[in-house]
DNA sequence: TTTATTATTGTTATGTTATAACGTACTATT
DNA sequence: AATAGTACGTTATAACATAACAATAATAAA
């Protein structure tokens, strides 16, 4: 199992993590011959140094507190889109909000772990139920192409003090 | 594997189905010892009337038609909150819409089949892949609540008219 | 290097989804 | 009928997202 669970759950050198991630994101952007732009960066840089999804207005503030000007909502929306179809974020549909994808290059899972509590979020990519969904998906003659799975409760630490 | 593919997929009696949803609709908010309102029953019809899952500004529009009045907003959302918590409808994230829920008195799987092509949606309840979360969560030591799962693709018959 | 082309960003306005707040009306029990 | 609790009406607005068009920057072609 694939998962970031440890980066998220557990203490570690975000500065570090951040800068790996980021120059993995720009080799990508090269070999696919794309631009990884100053506000696409910044926007990605945002995303990755939160553990909590941020929402397309809350990346505006901080992307107008950066830049030190006005950033209007196309601005934000425009670099999420792209960063999005480079598959170096992700949107969570319940919580209207993105995330940076830990694992770029893998196989998307889409399979996130919310925690009701603190707000934070694990991605995992599992190859047993990914195989699951999609032989049920053979068994009714579904043709998958894309998913996202959302399941909320508690993360480990919440679940802890819970306890 | 408890599906409501074959409602939403094959040809079948629509009134007489959504009758008899209707009626166990009424037995569980009796149960509970809550109001199913003209309001509230006529959102439920609608959403099991349709294979589409339905927005909140949708059902306002139909709702509005079916009492010749103004509906606002608020009236629309109270009754959807109240049958999301019955268990009544499942709201789709990814598509900010509603859908009826075949299956109401069972444990909800939240699993959806949604077709790119078409907009159907079919509610799939299969218990091996419940199992499979909750162990993975499990092993991670998450505490899982809630869950909504999204597949998009093509459903049978536009898979069929693709091929 | 200049020009043409394409990609990206800026700007304004607006569309879409959802909720807050407060007042009124209905329902059931006493 | 008085009361308490639940549901609904109404207005306003918050939160999320995109359309349309102008301006600019980067890249490729002449």
């Amino acid at each position: 199992m694939l998962t970031n669970a440890k980066l998220v759950y557990q203490p570690h050198n975000h500065e570090r993590s951040t800068n790996a991630a980021l120059n993995r994101a720009k080799d990508i952007c090269t070999e696919q011959n794309v631009r990884l732009t100053t506000t696409r960066e910044l926007v990605l840089k945002l995303l990755w140094q939160s553990h909590q999804p941020l929402g397309a207005y809350q990346l505006q503030d901080q992307l107008a507190a950066h830049l030190n000007k006005r950033v209007a909502p196309p601005t934000v929306y425009r670099a999420i889109e792209f960063l999005l179809k480079m598959g170096l974020i992700h949107r969570i549909p319940s919580l209207n909000a993105y995330i940076g994808c830990p694992f770029p290059t893998s196989e998307h899972s889409n399979l996130f772990m919310i925690c009701n509590q603190c707000g934070s979020v694990a991605e995992v990519a599992d190859n047993t139920i990914n195989g699951l969904l999609r032989s049920t998906c053979d068994k009714v003659n579904f043709t998958l192409q894309k998913q996202t799975l959302e399941l909320f409760g508690l993360c480990p630490q919440c679940t802890d003090i819970a306890e």
